[in-house]
Formats: C-alpha cells, structure tokens, sequence
DNA sequence: CCCGTATGATTCGGTGCCGAACGACCGTGG
DNA sequence: CCACGGTCGTTCGGCACCGAATCATACGGG
C-alpha cells in the first residue's frame, strides 16, 4: 500500500530518467491514480458483496445496466457497461446460465436480441444493489459530498474528452499509416 | 456517446427503482466514474500509442514500473502495477519472450526472482514513455494543472481509504461468515 | 542434521476482454 | 425476386486476471 508516497516518488525518478524532458507530471499523476483507484474499488467490490453473489464486476455492471434501463438491445448494454459486443455475449451467457438474465429476439427485427432480467435477476438487484451503494460510500468516505460531485465532474470531462476527441486524435497520431492488427484476434478463414 | 447525460438518468432511474430506499447518489456517481474514466484511457491509450508495439495496457505497466523503481523482487513489482502475483509471472513471461523484460535469480535468497529491463526495453521505454505521457496529458486536457491536482488528490484519498480499512471493513461485512470461495480457481489435489 | 513453519514464485481452473472475421438478417434498387 | 451493401450478434484466437493450491527455498529450534 506504498500508493501515496511511491507515485510521487514515481514521477521524480521517471523525470529523472529522462534526464530533462519534461514531464507533465499533473497529468501523469492524474492518470495513474484514475487507474489505481478504479482497481481498488473493484476488488473492494467484488470481494465484499460480489463474491458472496459469486458474481464478477463485469456481470454486475451488465445486471445494473440492464435493471435500470429496463429491456435493452445488446449493443447498447455493451455500450453502457463499457465492455465490447463479443465481451457481452460471454458475460450474458453467464448470467443466463445464473437464471438472473433473459433474452428474446427482437419481435420485428431479426437481427437484435433483447436484454431483461428474469424475476429472480430482479429480486436479485433490489437485495444487492442497497448493499453495492452501501460500498460506494466506504470507498468515498473520505469525501465530503461537494468532493464527490467535484471528483465525478473532473473525470466526466475526461471521459468527454475522450469521446468526443478520441477516435479523431488516433487517427492523426497514426497519420495515414497502418492501424497495426492486433496480435491476438480472430483469423480469416483459409 | 451517452456518458454523460445516461449517468445522471441512470441516477434517477435507479432510485425511483428502488421506490424510497435513499441512494447515495454522489458517491455513485464518483464510483461510476471512476470506472469509466479508467476504461476509457485505458482503450485510448492502448489504440493509439499501445498498439504499435503490441503492449497490452498491463504489460506496460509493469514495464514501467521496472523501469521507474529499476531492477525489483516481483511482489514488489505486482503489488506496484496493481496486478497479482500470479498474473505477473504470466505478464513477465510475455514481456521476456518480446526481450524487454529480464528475469534473474536473487543471488543470496533463493525463493525471490528479480525484474529488470534488458537494454532493449531501456531504449523502448525511453522512446514510448514521452508519447505516452503526451496522452496523458490529450486525455487530461480539459483540465487545468490545478484540476489535474484536485483530482489526483480525491482519487489519492479513495485508494486510502480502501487500502487503509478495506480488508477490516471486508472482516466486519463478513461478520464471521465463510469468507465463499470463488467458483473459479485451482482445486485441491485429489 | 532434520523438522516445522514462514515466505517466495509458479501453476492452473474459470472467466473476462478485445477486435477481426463471420453469418443471419435488414432494406433498397434493379 | 434477387443481388447487395449495411447492421446486428456471435465466434474465436490470444492474452489478462484472480486466487487457492502447490512447489521451492529459508530459517529457527530440537
């Protein structure tokens, strides 16, 4: 739990290393710490009221989505938990197979499959989502409200930024060249 | 991209879901994005400066962090990169098959295994890190350097706070229970 | 020296996770 | 009716990821 004292500590030495470039060290430390606490609060989440549920954050986000939107096209719970198309088939399998989730096709159009929960799924998420929340509020409580509030604004601009910046930003970065295939991924047949 | 207004329906929706019971609303919030901040520099970064070298998100990481804290005992290094041991052994294997990455021996204590970078991952890291850092900051840009700060600070005072009273938080939710194993997870021999 | 305990790293089952390829289906235009 | 380009969800290769079991080494006390 070095966290506090070892990214500060971090940043000298990366300044160090590169031996005067600049660093933007703000942004360097915002980043890390974006990241370091989503980490701890996903396990503090999945080892406090997921594992008793055995389920995982992911399958958790996909329930919640699904319970607060009501019945939902698959891309845009994908969309909405943040986790791709082909991730979502996988989680949802799971959950079906927990008897938490459903899916129909789409009476009118073939190629859509529906989202919904299952009576149990629902039963499910008014048990545990009180306790989820209950988290939320550890994980924060060194936070007034205000701070809370300011913390989510900071982080939906970066959010924002990404979105609405991203996709055009890559582009320009690879200017034109290759887009570098994956190393992993699926094959063309042959 | 919904992001931002879905975030604050979704607020909504799930307390009229819940029909009375309070919901603590700006510590949801903060949660929520936390996690989709993380998710989305993480899928930022890896697209654009990541995905040249074929370096998963988590494999720079740890690089990094060998590089900063120079040569390290893998727990060490794990608990730096916020992964767990057991996955690092996997991570690093990678890393020493792309000849980044140099495992040694500790020369007096047997059971330890140090990390550190081969000269070529000194040179990758001297190159990657400035682009790195430079989306750092694109991600980060609709901040100030003070915002940057702020925000670091709040997320600093999360991790505290989890890795502080977290584990006895986890002991008091338990209450004594069978902590239930993961439904994952090797099995005894038998 | 040998045991027992402590402390490392590694193995491994099960799932998550991405993104390209793919197949099912839609709608429009010939 | 039948191409045909567009839009879905699914499949699948390869890696990440956790955590309990296991293996390997260290060290103190008989």
């Amino acid at each position: 739990m070095p966290s506090q004292r070892s990214i500060r500590q971090a940043e000298s030495l990366a300044e160090a290393k590169l031996g005067g470039i600049p660093v933007r060290r703000e942004q360097m430390a915002a980043v890390a710490n974006i990241y370091r606490a989503a980490s701890a609060v996903r396990q503090h989440l999945e080892n406090s009221v997921l594992r008793g549920s055995d389920l995982t954050w992911t399958g958790f986000v996909v329930l919640w989505v699904v319970w607060v939107w009501g019945e939902s096209e698959t891309r845009h719970v994908a969309e909405e938990a943040g986790i791709s198309k082909g991730t979502l088939t996988g989680v949802a399998r799971t959950l079906e197979s927990r008897g938490l989730l459903r899916r129909t096709g789409h009476p009118s159009d073939g190629r859509l499959v529906l989202l919904g929960l299952t009576d149990d799924g629902e039963a499910f998420m008014r048990e545990v989502f009180p306790a989820f929340n209950e988290e939320e509020a550890f994980v924060t409580s060194r936070l007034s409200d205000a701070e809370c509030r300011g913390l989510a604004d900071g982080l939906r601009r970066v959010v924002q930024q990404v979105e609405e910046e991203g996709e055009e930003r890559r582009r320009t970065l690879l200017n034109g060249a290759a887009p570098t295939p994956r190393r992993s991924g699926r094959r063309a047949r042959g």
